[in-house]
DNA sequence: CTGAAAGCGCTAACAA
DNA sequence: TTGTTAGCGCTTTCAG
């Protein structure tokens, strides 16, 4: 007994001890075709005082179907991604599917193994984030012959189905309000990651809509590593040290842009007569903090929601729209004036 | 072509297009066996370009063998998991293990019927957060013949293996500080669920070194929901409109902390000379705010590597310690006094 | 170094 | 309502 190797129980252990035919037990066990009320509580009560647990390799295996859904994000530690996760998740769990995560680090060569590596148990879909993937990463999610849902961006061409807002655009926005309130000295400040696409289209964005307005971005900034809100801190006071006449600030996330905020209060400016502050997503985290910082919500757990909508009807044989667009909508916080000044 | 139903491709169709037999190209594939160099080359060549992906659900029923490790976590919103995980997949990287997480959302029901449906795929190993689990869970993992390995507690008995900081321990660590430096009249804020096991054991740890030192808690609050750090705020001011003569507030996490801490600073109270307050966690996040939170770390990337080299250990074969406690550091912050006022 | 045969544990399809 | 038969796509084992 102590020394026994571990053998897992199958159908056939179940079948043995309650005198039913495996197919029969199989059945049972998922509540498909007809079975008698005896067959089935004799089976159910054998499955049970063995703990029996289902083979899903052996069950998938045989019926080619895999319950899984491979979702592919950046990084779990933005915020943004287990809230994309929870409106997956949200929608997913009333039909049978589940998500399974896979972290590329914003580095397309992982990217392409993780989707490899997903890819190679048969997924019934694929949730990933971003337009911009290897060649080699498009090629497989096309020949996989399963849903492919891309988010929180359309800014591109999707190799299947899109879901989520024009980063772009969401830059051009936020640019014209800022322009709108009176402010004519923009600093930027953002991360040095040129993988960040969509981070990456904001700016472009943001740049082209200033244009526009006969302005230009007049200091930037960027980081890499360290905390976010640390971070923000240190850039903005280095910004105002060498370019002390901006009068808005612009951060590529709300966190860099909360330590900006707690750095100009802390130096008694005024935010945002003196200063105005924009970030961008619309962390309820940072909720508590003394001034509501204006930024952008980028619709996170309703993309989440509807690229799992689309998989669930595909998967179902149903039609679904491929393209969905979201609208961002400006908070403006405490920190953006609301009229020309 | 256009209506062709979607197949996958097989071993069977990259050994017809590289005239290998299948035995031969699969060993290929795995590295496995001597192969010559001239059948590697067309096998990967054909392979390649047919766009071939093993089917891993057919290679693990054949070989019985599932480099999947199950992840189960309650949350991944708490940031602490994420970085739990962050240790796990660094040493599981190069073992040839992959994590597959699930998140239980701190109920126990959904924390067995996550690992039931895990477990069904049959992974190499199971990583899970607490000791606090359904019998049926717990039954499930001992016969599932695998390793097992409870993180982030240890204070109580393991299925298997434990890796973690003794909470009990924690809580009375930080009180017994808070006593030395002179504080007397103390009041906890925490998050109302019943199911943390870990804040209810830091919580008693906390009270029983109070106790010994004739002092009990002398308000309490408890919040569910909502942006921490705005709870946090929130109920500072509550508590201490009710009880203003406290001198101490200990969180139950940093966020709260810290919206406590905005809090008293808006107020202009002196922080830590006339309250002072901890948190619990060592959230990197929160570098940015003003004044550093005294906290103690829970040792979470640490955690999650020592499970994940257990876990890798035993699948590989050898022996492994089964039970490691981590020590967490207390780290004072700007809010705790050092010395005796 | 390469190949053929036998199954992994389950389910689809059909038969009784 | 229940059982039988034949695989699913791969790897193990053993034979060349």
């Amino acid at each position: 007994m102590a020394n026994e190797v571990h053998r897992s129980l199958t159908l056939r252990d179940v079948s043995e001890a309650s005198g039913v035919s495996e197919m029969t037990v199989s059945r049972v066990l998922r509540n498909r075709g007809d079975v008698s009320d005896r067959t089935r509580e004799k089976v159910l009560q054998a499955a049970k005082e063995l703990g029996y647990v289902p083979n899903k390799i052996a069950g998938a295996l045989a019926s080619q179907r895999v319950n899984l859904v491979a979702v592919i994000i950046p990084s779990l530690s933005n915020m943004v991604f287990p809230e994309v996760l929870g409106g997956i998740s949200e929608v997913l769990e009333d039909t049978g599917l589940q998500p399974v995560v896979g972290v590329t680090d914003y580095i397309p060569e992982k990217e392409e193994k993780v989707l490899y590596e997903m890819l190679s148990w048969r997924p019934s879909g694929v949730i990933i984030a971003g337009l911009e993937h290897t060649e080699a990463a498009k090629a497989m999610m096309r020949s996989a012959g399963i849903p492919v849902v891309e988010i929180m961006d359309i800014d591109g061409t999707p190799v299947d189905a899109a879901v989520g807002i024009s980063h772009r655009r969401a830059g051009r926005k936020m640019a014209k309000q800022i322009l709108k309130a009176g402010y004519e000295k923009i600093g930027f400040l953002g991360t040095k990651m040129p993988l960040d696409h969509r981070a990456r289209k904001r700016f472009e964005g943001f740049t082209e809509a200033l244009a526009k307005g006969g302005v230009e971005v007049h200091d930037q900034e960027f980081y890499s590593g360290g905390s976010a809100l640390a971070k923000g801190r240190e850039m903005t006071e280095m910004m105002l040290n060498r370019s002390p006449d901006l009068d808005f600030l612009y951060y590529s996330n709300d966190m860099i842009g909360a330590g900006g905020l707690l750095y100009l209060l802390d130096q008694g400016i005024d935010v945002p007569g003196q200063i105005g502050l924009a970030g961008f997503n619309g962390v309820e985290l940072l909720d508590g903090l003394p001034r509501r910082l204006a930024t952008m919500d980028a619709c996170r757990r309703a993309s989440g929601r509807k690229a799992a909508k689309i998989i669930a009807a595909r998967v179902a044989g149903e039609e679904a729209k491929s393209l969905i667009e979201l609208t961002p909508k400006i908070d403006f916080g405490d920190t953006l004036k609301r009229k020309k000044s």
